[in-house]
DNA sequence: TTTACTTTGTAACAATAGTTACCTTATAAA
DNA sequence: TTTATAAGGTAACTATTGTTACAAAGTAAA
């Protein structure tokens, strides 16, 4: 709590910070959790303590695609306009390492944008950095190479949850990338011909020459 | 005026109508007209009142991609985030048609936001709404094939314009998707042969069978 | 009307990515 | 330890997209 405490008085002001101390709700996940899920009503939206949340958007057809990474500090762009729109979850959210976060009821949400400057530039800031997140997919999705693509995603991961291991069966990292297995063998394979990653089982290592 | 105080007040409550009639600005473009280019300072977001705008974005290499389009009585999610952060623009808004817009100076949106409900509501749903036209880019992108991709294009396309008739050379087109003239030569010369629509020099018809 | 320029059509080929099939090697379960 | 299952490696092939080159046709300028 007392963490909680100073990482959220950097950016907002004290008598926010013990608002969301009294209203808010700690909870921690480990590994593979599943955070939100598709369809699930949205009633609190998620401020992430430590840790790091993957999530993640499935179309019509069922096709799952990666959106962004969370990390301390951040908080969901999307979630947050569900609460607001009462609408169901369009998301899945997962964490990626073991998380903390704190909830925060979607009444305040709206009650604190009136009543505290630092919050409306926060959500602001927060929706803006989302955005970014997703135009640089776009881009990425729509100019590079899978080579390319793959490097980006390695580095995301890594970047995001601090540690050069993946732990991550080939198949899973297809999926994420939507293409599949066989192709991200072969690239993955060429990557440590380079001298640029190392393959385990389940496992593989980034090296800094990435 | 009055048709713009009829539209607004759909949505918005009667004395935010009034304030946005006394400080904002109407201003006029004609196809092509470049209304907000890269690097330049926001000082004001639009809000369209009739006609439709192509909002690009350019990555680091120079290329440029297609964001999303804007009709009547939607407004920017992108110039929002550059004017509340004082950003330049990393966005070009261009005139599809002859388009009209009210420009909000910045100063307001953010006094709005606290003192009008109705504007928190509709800024935050056109966030949303940017945000869903977003990822169904980038759904598209990553998992539609050219051709699919291609057809979607001039849909939105003819949808947000209101006539079946788009006035584009195959290069402008396989600009906007990221691809090459001959592609969409080829992609295009098909869809005439299953009629679907049919081409001419700088402009191709679209047939209710697409 | 020449001339120059732009746009479109098309063929031939190259590069990239996706698919199928099958094998080897870990790991977990019986 | 045997057996079953999951993960990864690789080859061969197909499909899709991108590239180069060139011709034909339309349009605008001289």
């Amino acid at each position: 709590m007392e963490q909680l405490k100073h990482k959220l008085s950097m950016i907002l002001e004290p008598n926010l910070v013990k608002e969301i101390e009294e209203s808010g709700t700690m909870m921690s996940f480990k590994e593979g959790d599943i955070i939100l899920d598709y369809d699930k009503n949205i009633r609190s939206m998620p401020l992430v303590l430590s840790g790091t949340i993957r999530v993640m958007r499935k179309d019509e057809e069922g096709r799952e695609i990666l959106l962004y990474y969370l990390s301390s500090n951040e908080s969901c762009a999307m979630a947050y306009t569900c609460c607001m729109e009462a609408r169901k979850s369009e998301i899945k959210a997962i964490a990626d390492t073991p998380v903390d976060i704190i909830a925060i009821p979607h009444e305040k949400l709206d009650e604190w944008l009136t009543k505290y400057p630092s919050w409306k530039s926060y959500i602001f800031h927060s929706f803006t950095s989302r955005f970014n997140e997703l135009l640089k997919s776009l881009e990425s999705v729509a100019f590079q190479k899978l080579d390319e693509r793959l490097i980006r995603y390695l580095k995301n991961k890594t970047k995001a949850n601090g540690k050069m291991v993946v732990s991550l069966s080939h198949q899973q990292i297809a999926d994420e990338l939507g293409t599949n297995r066989v192709v991200v063998s072969r690239l993955l394979k060429m990557l440590e011909n380079e001298n640029k990653v190392i393959l385990y089982r389940n496992e593989l290592k980034v090296l800094s020459s990435l």
